[in-house]
DNA sequence: CGAAACACCTGTGGGC
DNA sequence: TGCCCACAGGTGTTTC
Protein backbone atom coordinates (compact mmCIF):
# COMPACT_ATOMS: atom_id res chain seq x y z
CA UNK A 1 0.00 0.00 0.00
CA UNK A 2 1.81 3.00 1.22
CA UNK A 3 5.19 4.83 -0.44
CA UNK A 4 6.24 7.68 1.48
CA UNK A 5 3.05 10.18 0.57
CA UNK A 6 0.75 7.64 2.24
CA UNK A 7 2.49 7.46 5.13
CA UNK A 8 2.59 10.71 5.77
CA UNK A 9 -1.05 11.27 4.52
CA UNK A 10 -1.49 8.44 7.57
CA UNK A 11 0.55 10.25 10.29
CA UNK A 12 -1.05 13.64 9.54
CA UNK A 13 -4.33 11.68 10.20
CA UNK A 14 -3.61 9.97 13.26
CA UNK A 15 -1.49 12.59 15.22
CA UNK A 16 -4.20 15.10 16.07
CA UNK A 17 -6.21 12.33 17.76
CA UNK A 18 -3.02 10.77 19.87
CA UNK A 19 -0.98 13.57 20.49
CA UNK A 20 -1.52 14.20 24.21
CA UNK A 21 -3.37 10.96 24.92
CA UNK A 22 -2.44 9.21 26.96
CA UNK A 23 -2.53 4.37 26.22
CA UNK A 24 -4.58 2.74 28.39
CA UNK A 25 -3.61 -0.62 27.05
CA UNK A 26 -2.39 -2.41 23.54
CA UNK A 27 -4.06 -5.26 22.47
CA UNK A 28 -2.34 -7.90 20.08
CA UNK A 29 -4.70 -9.97 18.33
CA UNK A 30 -1.88 -11.51 16.08
CA UNK A 31 1.60 -11.11 17.15
CA UNK A 32 2.83 -12.61 13.81
CA UNK A 33 4.06 -9.56 11.47
CA UNK A 34 7.34 -8.98 9.71
CA UNK A 35 9.02 -9.21 12.84
CA UNK A 36 6.84 -10.50 16.27
CA UNK A 37 5.57 -7.88 18.37
CA UNK A 38 7.37 -7.87 21.21
CA UNK A 39 6.04 -8.43 24.69
CA UNK A 40 7.37 -5.50 25.97
CA UNK A 41 4.59 -3.09 24.09
CA UNK A 42 2.48 -3.72 26.92
CA UNK A 43 4.80 -1.71 28.82
CA UNK A 44 3.13 1.39 26.45
CA UNK A 45 0.74 1.41 29.37
CA UNK A 46 0.04 4.37 30.88
CA UNK A 47 2.38 6.21 28.75
CA UNK A 48 1.12 9.81 27.33
CA UNK A 49 1.68 10.27 23.64
CA UNK A 50 4.49 13.09 23.34
CA UNK A 51 4.39 13.09 19.24
CA UNK A 52 3.88 11.02 16.03
CA UNK A 53 6.73 11.62 13.95
CA UNK A 54 8.33 9.69 10.80
CA UNK A 55 11.19 8.72 9.35
CA UNK A 56 11.46 7.27 5.90
CA UNK A 57 7.87 5.19 6.29
CA UNK A 58 8.25 4.29 9.60
CA UNK A 59 5.79 6.29 11.98
CA UNK A 60 7.64 6.98 15.21
CA UNK A 61 5.05 6.98 18.18
CA UNK A 62 7.45 9.08 20.92
CA UNK A 63 6.41 8.07 24.31
CA UNK A 64 6.20 10.21 27.68
CA UNK A 65 8.35 7.07 29.36
CA UNK A 66 11.12 7.78 26.35
CA UNK A 67 10.20 4.55 24.61
CA UNK A 68 8.89 4.25 20.93
CA UNK A 69 6.45 3.17 19.41
CA UNK A 70 7.59 1.90 15.56
CA UNK A 71 5.11 1.40 13.21
CA UNK A 72 6.21 0.26 9.22
CA UNK A 73 2.60 -0.42 7.21
CA UNK A 74 4.68 -2.71 4.50
CA UNK A 75 2.68 -3.70 1.22
CA UNK A 76 -0.65 -3.65 2.94
CA UNK A 77 -0.94 -2.12 6.23
CA UNK A 78 -3.75 0.30 7.14
CA UNK A 79 -4.30 2.35 10.03
CA UNK A 80 -7.42 3.64 11.34
CA UNK A 81 -8.89 5.92 13.93
CA UNK A 82 -11.78 4.27 15.73
CA UNK A 83 -13.54 4.19 19.30
CA UNK A 84 -11.87 1.02 20.69
CA UNK A 85 -15.75 -0.73 20.83
CA UNK A 86 -15.46 -1.08 17.49
CA UNK A 87 -15.48 -4.88 16.67
CA UNK A 88 -12.51 -6.11 14.81
CA UNK A 89 -12.95 -7.02 11.81
CA UNK A 90 -10.23 -9.95 9.56
CA UNK A 91 -6.42 -8.88 10.06
CA UNK A 92 -7.49 -6.14 12.24
CA UNK A 93 -3.82 -7.16 14.28
CA UNK A 94 -3.05 -4.35 16.42
CA UNK A 95 -5.31 -1.57 18.81
CA UNK A 96 -3.58 1.06 20.65
CA UNK A 97 -6.06 2.11 23.23
CA UNK A 98 -6.64 5.31 24.56
CA UNK A 99 -7.72 6.63 27.94
CA UNK A 100 -10.36 8.23 25.98
CA UNK A 101 -12.19 5.81 24.26
CA UNK A 102 -10.43 6.13 21.13
CA UNK A 103 -7.61 3.51 19.45
CA UNK A 104 -5.81 3.31 17.08
CA UNK A 105 -5.91 -0.14 14.70
CA UNK A 106 -3.75 -1.29 12.68
CA UNK A 107 -4.95 -4.02 9.80
CA UNK A 108 -2.50 -5.42 7.55
CA UNK A 109 -3.53 -8.67 5.39
CA UNK A 110 0.04 -9.74 4.06
CA UNK A 111 1.65 -8.70 7.60
CA UNK A 112 4.41 -7.28 5.70
CA UNK A 113 4.17 -4.60 8.19
CA UNK A 114 5.84 -4.00 11.55
CA UNK A 115 4.90 -3.14 14.66
CA UNK A 116 8.05 -2.47 17.82
CA UNK A 117 8.67 -1.19 20.79
CA UNK A 118 12.04 0.85 21.04
CA UNK A 119 13.16 1.49 24.91
CA UNK A 120 15.99 3.93 26.15
CA UNK A 121 18.32 0.98 27.05
CA UNK A 122 17.62 -1.29 23.74
CA UNK A 123 20.17 -1.87 21.09
CA UNK A 124 19.41 0.94 18.28
CA UNK A 125 17.67 -0.72 15.84
CA UNK A 126 19.19 -1.32 12.94
CA UNK A 127 16.18 -0.28 11.11
CA UNK A 128 16.75 3.25 10.58
CA UNK A 129 20.34 3.27 11.45
CA UNK A 130 21.17 3.51 7.39
CA UNK A 131 18.60 4.90 6.10
CA UNK A 132 19.65 7.54 3.48
CA UNK A 133 17.93 11.45 3.71
CA UNK A 134 14.25 12.66 4.14
CA UNK A 135 13.54 13.48 0.44
CA UNK A 136 11.53 16.53 1.13
CA UNK A 137 14.52 18.28 3.26
CA UNK A 138 17.49 20.35 1.82
CA UNK A 139 19.69 17.20 2.76
CA UNK A 140 18.36 15.58 -0.22
CA UNK A 141 19.89 17.12 -3.21
CA UNK A 142 21.37 16.39 -6.66
CA UNK A 143 25.27 16.41 -5.68
CA UNK A 144 24.23 13.11 -3.62
CA UNK A 145 22.63 11.61 -6.40
CA UNK A 146 25.68 12.48 -8.54
CA UNK A 147 28.83 11.71 -5.99
CA UNK A 148 26.33 8.17 -5.01
CA UNK A 149 26.07 7.20 -8.57
CA UNK A 150 29.30 7.28 -9.59
CA UNK A 151 30.08 3.75 -11.17
CA UNK A 152 26.80 2.72 -10.38
CA UNK A 153 26.08 -0.58 -13.24
CA UNK A 154 22.45 -0.92 -11.17
CA UNK A 155 19.27 0.77 -13.20
CA UNK A 156 18.59 4.26 -12.02
CA UNK A 157 15.38 3.41 -10.87
CA UNK A 158 16.53 1.09 -8.55
CA UNK A 159 19.04 3.52 -7.30
CA UNK A 160 16.48 5.78 -6.48
CA UNK A 161 14.36 3.36 -4.70
CA UNK A 162 17.38 2.58 -2.40
CA UNK A 163 16.84 3.19 0.89
CA UNK A 164 20.54 4.20 1.55
CA UNK A 165 20.39 6.92 -1.71
CA UNK A 166 17.30 8.47 -0.61
CA UNK A 167 14.03 7.15 1.41
CA UNK A 168 10.42 6.85 0.77
CA UNK A 169 10.62 6.70 -2.73
CA UNK A 170 8.93 3.63 -3.96
CA UNK A 171 7.54 1.99 -7.51
CA UNK A 172 4.90 4.37 -7.95
CA UNK A 173 6.76 7.23 -7.59
CA UNK A 174 9.86 6.29 -8.86
CA UNK A 175 8.19 5.24 -12.52
CA UNK A 176 6.39 8.83 -12.54
CA UNK A 177 9.42 11.03 -10.78
CA UNK A 178 11.81 8.95 -14.12
CA UNK A 179 8.81 9.96 -16.27
CA UNK A 180 8.85 13.36 -15.45
CA UNK A 181 12.34 13.73 -16.09
CA UNK A 182 12.11 12.21 -19.24
CA UNK A 183 14.91 9.24 -18.35
CA UNK A 184 14.60 5.63 -19.08
CA UNK A 185 14.35 3.72 -16.13
CA UNK A 186 16.71 1.33 -17.58
CA UNK A 187 19.48 3.12 -17.60
CA UNK A 188 22.79 2.41 -15.20
CA UNK A 189 22.91 5.02 -12.63
CA UNK A 190 26.29 6.01 -13.35
CA UNK A 191 25.12 7.10 -16.87
CA UNK A 192 23.02 9.98 -15.86
CA UNK A 193 24.29 13.09 -16.34
CA UNK A 194 24.57 15.49 -13.62
CA UNK A 195 22.57 17.81 -15.48
CA UNK A 196 19.78 15.26 -15.58
CA UNK A 197 19.95 13.83 -11.71
CA UNK A 198 19.26 18.31 -11.37
CA UNK A 199 15.88 17.56 -12.94
CA UNK A 200 15.48 14.25 -11.34
CA UNK A 201 16.29 15.73 -7.97
CA UNK A 202 13.29 18.11 -8.62
CA UNK A 203 10.70 15.99 -9.99
CA UNK A 204 11.13 13.57 -6.92
CA UNK A 205 10.56 16.13 -4.54
CA UNK A 206 7.46 17.89 -6.33
CA UNK A 207 6.19 14.03 -7.33
CA UNK A 208 5.82 13.83 -3.38
CA UNK A 209 4.82 17.11 -2.44
CA UNK A 210 2.00 16.88 -4.87
CA UNK A 211 0.97 13.43 -3.72
CA UNK A 212 0.70 14.10 -0.06
CA UNK A 213 -1.44 16.83 -0.85
CA UNK A 214 -3.44 14.56 -2.56
CA UNK A 215 -3.68 12.76 0.24
CA UNK A 216 -1.55 9.93 -1.35
CA UNK A 217 -2.45 7.29 -4.45
CA UNK A 218 -5.39 4.60 -3.93
CA UNK A 219 -5.27 1.78 -6.16
CA UNK A 220 -6.90 -1.15 -4.95
CA UNK A 221 -6.93 -0.23 -1.08
CA UNK A 222 -5.30 2.59 0.69
CA UNK A 223 -7.59 5.29 2.39
CA UNK A 224 -6.28 7.97 4.40
CA UNK A 225 -7.40 7.04 8.44
CA UNK A 226 -10.67 9.21 7.93
CA UNK A 227 -11.24 5.87 5.10
CA UNK A 228 -11.32 8.26 2.50
CA UNK A 229 -9.05 7.47 -0.59
CA UNK A 230 -6.15 9.11 -1.82
CA UNK A 231 -6.92 11.36 -4.92
CA UNK A 232 -2.90 10.97 -6.56
CA UNK A 233 -4.21 8.22 -8.71
CA UNK A 234 -5.98 10.54 -11.67
CA UNK A 235 -2.17 12.45 -11.71
CA UNK A 236 -0.26 9.04 -12.48
CA UNK A 237 1.53 9.58 -15.89
CA UNK A 238 2.79 6.74 -16.33
CA UNK A 239 2.44 3.69 -13.47
CA UNK A 240 -0.11 1.04 -14.57
CA UNK A 241 -0.90 2.79 -17.62
CA UNK A 242 1.02 -0.16 -20.25
CA UNK A 243 -0.58 0.40 -23.82
CA UNK A 244 -2.20 3.82 -22.98
CA UNK A 245 -0.92 7.04 -24.67
CA UNK A 246 1.89 8.53 -23.47
CA UNK A 247 -0.29 12.19 -21.94
CA UNK A 248 3.04 13.97 -23.58
CA UNK A 249 3.06 12.55 -26.85
CA UNK A 250 0.61 9.86 -27.29
CA UNK A 251 2.87 6.98 -27.66
CA UNK A 252 1.74 3.57 -26.35
CA UNK A 253 3.19 3.28 -22.50
CA UNK A 254 5.47 0.41 -22.01
CA UNK A 255 6.01 -2.11 -18.92
CA UNK A 256 9.27 -4.12 -18.24
CA UNK A 257 10.36 -5.44 -14.96
CA UNK A 258 13.04 -4.05 -13.26
CA UNK A 259 14.69 -5.62 -10.23
CA UNK A 260 11.51 -7.83 -9.91
CA UNK A 261 9.25 -4.69 -10.17
CA UNK A 262 6.86 -3.53 -12.96
CA UNK A 263 8.00 -0.60 -14.51
CA UNK A 264 6.53 1.63 -16.65
CA UNK A 265 8.01 4.51 -19.28
CA UNK A 266 7.78 6.09 -22.18
CA UNK A 267 9.73 4.79 -25.11
CA UNK A 268 9.67 8.41 -27.05
CA UNK A 269 10.14 10.68 -23.72
CA UNK A 270 12.67 8.78 -21.78
CA UNK A 271 16.15 7.99 -22.89
C1' DC B 1 32.25 -6.06 -3.17
C1' DG B 2 27.92 -4.84 -5.95
C1' DA B 3 23.92 -6.56 -8.14
C1' DA B 4 20.28 -9.66 -8.52
C1' DA B 5 17.25 -12.98 -6.68
C1' DC B 6 14.61 -14.61 -2.92
C1' DA B 7 11.86 -14.44 1.06
C1' DC B 8 7.85 -13.13 3.85
C1' DC B 9 1.90 -13.34 3.26
C1' DT B 10 -2.91 -12.68 1.73
C1' DG B 11 -6.22 -10.84 -1.49
C1' DT B 12 -7.70 -9.83 -5.99
C1' DG B 13 -8.38 -9.80 -10.84
C1' DG B 14 -8.06 -11.91 -15.20
C1' DG B 15 -8.20 -15.89 -18.19
C1' DC B 16 -10.06 -20.17 -18.97
C1' DT C 1 -19.69 -19.81 -11.14
C1' DG C 2 -15.26 -21.72 -10.05
C1' DC C 3 -10.37 -22.66 -10.37
C1' DC C 4 -5.67 -21.40 -11.07
C1' DC C 5 -2.13 -18.30 -11.92
C1' DA C 6 0.08 -13.86 -11.84
C1' DC C 7 0.65 -9.98 -9.50
C1' DA C 8 0.43 -6.22 -5.79
C1' DG C 9 2.32 0.09 -3.14
C1' DG C 10 8.30 -2.91 0.89
C1' DT C 11 12.55 -4.30 2.40
C1' DG C 12 15.80 -7.48 4.97
C1' DT C 13 18.41 -11.61 3.73
C1' DT C 14 20.67 -14.74 0.74
C1' DT C 15 23.04 -15.88 -3.37
C1' DC C 16 25.91 -15.19 -7.27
Amino acid sequence: MPELPEVEVSRLGIAPHLEGQTISRVIVRDARLRWPVPETIQQASGSEILAVNRRAKYLLIQLSNQAVIVLHLGMSGKLRVLPATTPPVKHDHIDIVLANGICLRLNDPRRFGACLYQQPGDAPSKLLANLGPEPLTEDFDAQRLITLSKGKQVAVKNFIMDNAVVVGVGNIYANEALFMSGIDPRRKAGRVSAKRYEVLTEAIKQVLAKAIRQGGTTLKDFTQSDGNPGYFAQSLNVYGRTGEPCLTCETPIKSVVIGQRNTFYCPTCQS
